[in-house]
DNA sequence: ACAACTTGTGCAAACGTTTGCAGCCCTTTC
DNA sequence: GAAAGGGCTGCAAACGTTTGCACAAGTTGT
């Protein structure tokens, strides 16, 4: 029973030959083919696929120091936003013979380090972060080992790394200017995490979204959640209603939190978009099929994912070159959530999704 | 510049303690630690924390043949399901020093087949399955390589294998009945493909369903789609529609197919649940806020992620044992998608939500 | 007091590769 | 025709662990 077949090795395929493993060797290995005869290479490749033989990465690894894996920490697996990151990062990564390790770090600092601790024990060849603070000891970290990695999604106050990252600023920017084109003045925030870049910048978009469109910041419409999460955006929400201040629109520092919002409305029995409008940050999947459909900021995920995996080979291949940090554009997406303010559609314009 | 620091290894302890390498292994080794001294242990600890020792996988890996990570398949990671499933493998395993590699597979054989050689060739010590087709070659080979297993969501036709799955003829079941007890009569289903278990099982619970009804099945109300996907689901939403058949509700195979029969209701003019109501399966996250909302078949995605790692786990110590097949029961989720058929809402009793 | 264990440590081989070096043979060149 | 050079291949060490075995010292029993 359990009878595992015996691994092949190149010593088993040198004997079947008849040519030293280190031949063997450097047949099976691109890099160092044209260093012996056609013949023989031809005899020893025939022969390794005859016998069905599999290198062992371990002994590799361990005389390379390569291990061809890369390391993905994310915060949360369940954020539907995370899935076509990862799927992006596999796709070229797997392309050029490199796994994926994941990790899911639930947002705290705790297990971020202990990933982090992993990754480096398994001698990943790089890293791809998409849990970075603003301030982040495991980007320091990482920085001063030398370990190749970039960040997606979350950059830090440090210049000089690697990122993928949508320009947050500009994002939030072209949200208000969206709301104020449709007449609102009375714009709400619900703010996302100030540690992290995403909550901090598209926050500071909106600030100056309203200096833009000659708006003023009325900081009682403001509320700041500690999680990108709905929970968080629905108490946020909650808080800036409790205010007691008149608005006409939300917007939320991303998807889950507006979806936060959607809930407060309904609890609050105000209909979105009629009262309120609501916008979203993410063009997370699905966001379409949201009642109602959700205005949001795309970031092109998928391309995120590839572009961080692209950028963290380079690396890779050739670490002295200066970091690469691209700002992907931002894109709205106007959908069924934003319209006309209230105090105009009392007025007879209404309008229809 | 970029100055690695060399690596800490057992000799570097030993010489710093004084003693020999083997001894350092068996101390920080917690199964072997008992055979030395406390005394000497101590002191190896001590000087292996001082200068920061990490172990060489690769070197431990390639003398024990154990790599401590697992392979985790996924046809598809922008689909929201698998995000918590993966979480939830992620979680216990690494509770176990585990590390998981993941590979997105789109539903292509020969991905698949890539994929797990690549793991076979990582030597991981175990797989988990989320791609498994009814008749499944990876699947067999793998159960003669007795490589540990378990499948999670999809299921093979062959016995005596771990897996972690809904039961979805129940499932199906129960969406029949829901609907028949609603008072609808004429229930189209847009299938999924009759080569995955998820996609065959249902649409027998659905057959079964009606039986238990007294319903009598009508092949017009039937599509099969060649996938798991909105535009799958719509295409066959269509084709049914082409018929010319009438019908008050669709159950669709899972709740992407699900949202594609949202969208070709809308292009037909049709409201849902007014008009036809519709049902998913797999309740992904956030299917409560979609326009309507989905009823659909609840299956606990992150504790099948966690069950699937235990039992692996299991099988890794102890591959004698035989095979855990946990079934778990679906648990039918009504939300606003299912009312009362158009042809009863037409007498007047009208179906709030 | 001697045999028979027990306990703790060192020794060395092994896991399967990669790679610098040495040496062979076969061309080329003067 | 001998020296110089270039192409191939073999040799052996090394990567950092783990682990069966041997052995020394200490303990127990008669």
């Amino acid at each position: 029973m359990q009878t595992h077949k015996p691994r092949i090795t190149l010593k088993d395929i040198a004997r079947n030959v008849g040519v030293h493993p280190s031949t063997v060797s450097r047949v099976l290995n691109p890099d160092t083919r044209q260093m012996v005869t056609k013949r023989i290479a031809d005899r020893v490749i025939h022969a390794s696929e005859q016998l069905g033989y599999r290198p062992n990465t371990f002994a590799q690894s361990l005389r390379t120091n390569r291990s061809y894996t890369v390391g993905v920490m994310v915060p949360d697996l369940t954020n539907p936003a995370f899935g076509p990151i990862i799927k992006g990062i596999d796709n070229v990564l797997e392309q050029s013979g490199y796994s994926v390790i994941v990790a899911n770090t639930d947002n705290v600092l705790e297990k971020e380090k202990r990933s982090v601790d992993k990754f480096h024990e398994r001698q990943v060849d790089g890293l791809i972060i998409a849990t970075a603070r603003r301030l982040d000891d495991v980007v320091i970290t990482c920085l001063e080992e030398g370990t190749p990695f970039v960040l997606v999604v979350r950059s830090t106050i440090e210049k000089g790394v690697n990122s993928v990252v949508s320009d947050e600023i500009v994002g939030g920017q072209m949200i208000v200017s969206h709301l104020a084109q449709l007449g609102h003045k009375k714009i709400a925030y619900v703010a996302g995490p100030q540690f992290l870049s995403t909550g901090f910048e598209r926050y500071q978009g909106y600030l100056q979204g309203l200096k833009n469109a000659g708006l003023e910041l009325d900081e009682d419409l403001v509320a700041i959640g500690d999680a990108f999460t709905e929970a968080e955006g629905r108490q946020a929400a909650s808080t800036i209603n409790a205010n007691k201040k008149p608005f006409t629109a939300i917007v939320a520092a991303n998807d889950l939190m507006a979806l936060g919002c959607y809930d407060e409305l309904i609890t609050k029995g105000l209909k979105c978009p009629d009262d309120v409008s609501v916008v979203g940050y993410d063009d997370m999947p699905f966001t379409r099929h949201f009642n109602p459909p959700l205005t949001t900021v795309h970031t092109p995920l998928l391309d995120v994912g590839m572009q961080a995996a692209r950028i963290l080979l380079e690396r890779i291949w050739k670490p002295e070159q200066p970091a690469h940090a691209l700002k992907l554009q931002p894109h709205l997406i106007v959908r069924g959530s934003t319209g006309i303010p209230s105090s105009f559609s009392e007025t007879g314009t209404k309008v229809t999704n």
